[in-house]
RNA sequence: GCGCCCGUAGCUCAAUUGGAUAGAGCACCGGACUUCUAAUCCGGAUACUGCAGGUUCGAGUCCUGCCGGGCGUACCA
């Protein structure tokens, strides 16, 4: 954790001199450098200071009232380089910073490292094994999904920013009882033709047709469980219809995955684990950890969860195996193969079953006595519930529904903006058009998953998800655009060196507050990405984009960068806009939202 | 019954994990485009943070008990 402070660049040159500085005046020894480093905010009004270190933590430590300690280091720390002036106001420790000197540092370290900005190497390339997405082959792909997938993916894409070997794991359930009803059906009804052309759409109805037929005719259900039976026992004819049916679903979620721009590096579900699923059956018995219950072969969880809750069932009565024996083999088999740092199951309102998973794997790490017990590696990331699309009602909106809907709104708000404001915004060609309304509709969407912490529930709303302005990925491409925007004039008018030269441009010159309070937030990022691997929380990078976005805006609207009194300043403040230019295309880019140089 | 999650402005959500005067967006009202994209900006009103206790220098945040909502509660995954 230490490291990445000390790694030189990053936030990094001034944060690290100031923490240095503080350390030494408050006369505290080079362990509590972290208690210093996390013990920095911002203070809730800019007149008091540009960052504050409140003082109650060190009180006991050095033995005197926080008051005292904020006034005493206050006096010894001038010596800092970046210190412009100190405001100790009672408890508070209030550090008011050299502008000329900090914004020529933080916008040169942007500049400089541009791509890699904030980049830390917090996980030691250490693996992180994250599932997410996990679609049920034969269950619609609806837009409750979305979530999964989409919190899943950002997660990734942040862990691997700050220095992990991420692994994405698509664990999709392609095995089960479910296949005995699309199989029964299938046989019933199937029609070649249909299926090539809708395929998993197709290979849903068939799955709900003949559920619906259950209800009135409980012997299908009998049927549907002795299907799945022979195709787990490996009769020929059925399994080869199980991989084509496997084939033509991935087939088609790769499509959608393309279009939300979302990768995996493994597709093996359910079905590829149950192999090995009897042999971790026998090992949990054989370590005297499963007992046999009800005919049942179950881990009884509830003392070492030390609460009342259900065993975890390894096998049914009637001798199949369950999802949470398959969830067991899959983590043994997932250390095996990675050591991981940590194994996440991004996936909503299962805490139960992964509680009781997780619990049993414990008892077997202690009846083992395994030499790591890896089994508090594994995190469940659950999230909110997405109401209003239950799928028994028939009233799930399906996820291609609302991407179609998203460009094609995206679209007539760009046309009415064109019309009702003539000039104002750059002509496009159709395909531009095309292309650009996919992108804003997903990023409507996209953002719209993470515009609140995950934990909270979501009511599906058209309105609602479908926003363009205020707290919306829409506003964060219209702001990266309208950097782009400038950009363009630069280079077409009296700029065309200054606009790819701003590293040497003067920063001395950028003196407004707005200037400030947009350096102060870019100096943020590294922090909001830290915190959000760590509190394994998208939200936080939505939170830190939208901020930056509307100080910028605020910014845009005040000054003008172009054609000022001197072309110096006008390229400082080119240089500002790059870095901030940057900082958001970077964040963006961690979301899955593309950033645009037009729209 | 038990477990997990949520309760903050009319609505949707924040609040640097226990820090200073609880902040944004939508909606509403009033302003700002002959010069860098008005999907924007500026100004205005709105809060007993569900209720009651407790912990301490300090609580929206932690602990206890209620109230309200969501989800789950051994043979569906």
């Amino acid at each position: 954790m230490r490291l990445f402070y000390m790694q030189g660049g990053g936030f990094l040159k001034v944060r690290s001199s100031l923490v240095q500085s503080l350390l030494a005046a408050l006369g505290l020894p080079e362990d509590e450098r972290d208690l210093v480093e996390r013990g920095l905010i911002q203070p809730p009004d800019p007149e008091m200071g540009d960052i504050a270190l409140p003082c109650f933590p060190f009180a006991s430590i050095l033995k005197t009232s926080p008051h005292n300690i904020a006034k005493d280091a206050a006096s010894k720390l001038m010596q800092d380089p970046f210190i412009e002036r100190l405001n100790p106001q009672g408890p508070y420790l209030n550090i008011f910073l050299k502008r000329s000197k900090v914004i020529p540092v933080v916008l040169m370290e942007i500049l400089e490292q541009s791509d890699s900005y904030g980049r830390q190497n917090l996980g030691k390339d250490e693996v992180i094994v994250i599932d997410y997405s996990h679609p049920n082959i034969a269950k619609p792909f609806h837009f409750g999904h979305l979530r999964s997938t989409n919190i899943g993916a950002d997660l990734a894409r942040i862990l691997d920013y700050l220095g992990y070997r991420v692994f994405r794991k698509n664990y999709i359930g392609d095995w089960g009882t479910q296949f005995g009803f699309v199989i029964y059906a299938w046989q019933k009804y199937g029609d070649e033709k249909i299926l090539e052309e809708r395929a998993v759409d197709y290979l849903v109805e068939l799955y709900i047709r003949a559920n619906k037929e259950t209800e009135s005719d409980p012997k299908i259900h009998e049927e549907a469980k002795s299907l799945f039976k022979r195709l787990e026992e490996g009769d020929e004819k059925l399994t080869a219809l199980w991989k084509r049916f496997r084939a033509l679903s991935i087939e088609t979620y790769e499509k959608t995955y393309a279009r939300l721009g979302v990768e995996f590096d493994s597709f093996e579900g359910e079905a590829a684990i149950s192999r090995k699923v009897d042999e971790v059956i026998s090992r949990f018995q054989k370590a005297g950890v499963a007992i046999e219950s009800e005919n049942a072969i179950v881990v009884e969880v509830s003392d070492v969860l030390n609460r009342e809750i259900a065993p975890c069932m390894l096998r049914k009565s009637d001798g199949s195996s369950t999802y949470a024996a398959r969830d067991c083999a899959e983590a043994i088999a997932r250390w095996e193969d990675h050591k991981f740092a940590a194994n996440m199951y991004v996936c909503s309102r299962q805490e139960d079953h992964f509680a009781q998973v997780f619990a049993a794997l414990k008892k077997l790490a202690r009846a083992e006595n395994w030499e790591y017990d890896w089994s508090d590696r594994c995190e469940n990331i659950s999230f909110g519930y997405v109401r209003g699309m239950s799928t028994r009602k028939g009233s799930a909106v399906w996820l291609g529904e609302v991407l179609e809907e998203a460009r094609d709104r995206a679209r007539a708000v760009r046309l009415a903006k064109e019309t009702s404001n003539p000039g104002a915004f750059p002509r496009l060609t159709s395909e531009q058009l095309d292309r650009i309304s996919e992108s804003v509709g997903l990023a409507a969407l996209l953002y719209n998953d993470v515009s609140a912490s995950r934990m909270r529930d979501l009511d599906f709303d058209w309105d609602t998800v479908l926003r363009f302005d205020g707290n919306t990925g829409p506003y964060l491409q219209y702001t990266y655009a309208r950097i782009a925007g400038v950009f363009r004039k630069a280079e077409g008018g009296d700029y065309s060196e200054d606009s790819d030269s701003v590293e040497r441009a003067d920063f001395k010159l950028l003196t407004t507050e707005e200037e400030w309070s947009l350096v102060l937030a870019v100096r943020e990022f590294p922090k909001a990405v830290l915190q959000s691997g760590r509190k394994r929380e998208p939200h936080e990078i939505a939170g830190y984009l939208q901020n930056l976005a509307m100080k910028f805006n605020n910014y845009y609207g005040a000054h003008r960068i172009l054609n000022v009194e001197h072309k110096s300043l006008s390229k400082a403040r080119l240089g500002l806009l790059k870095a901030v230019q940057n900082i958001l295309g970077l964040g963006m880019n961690l979301l899955g939202i593309s950033a645009l140089d037009v729209m």
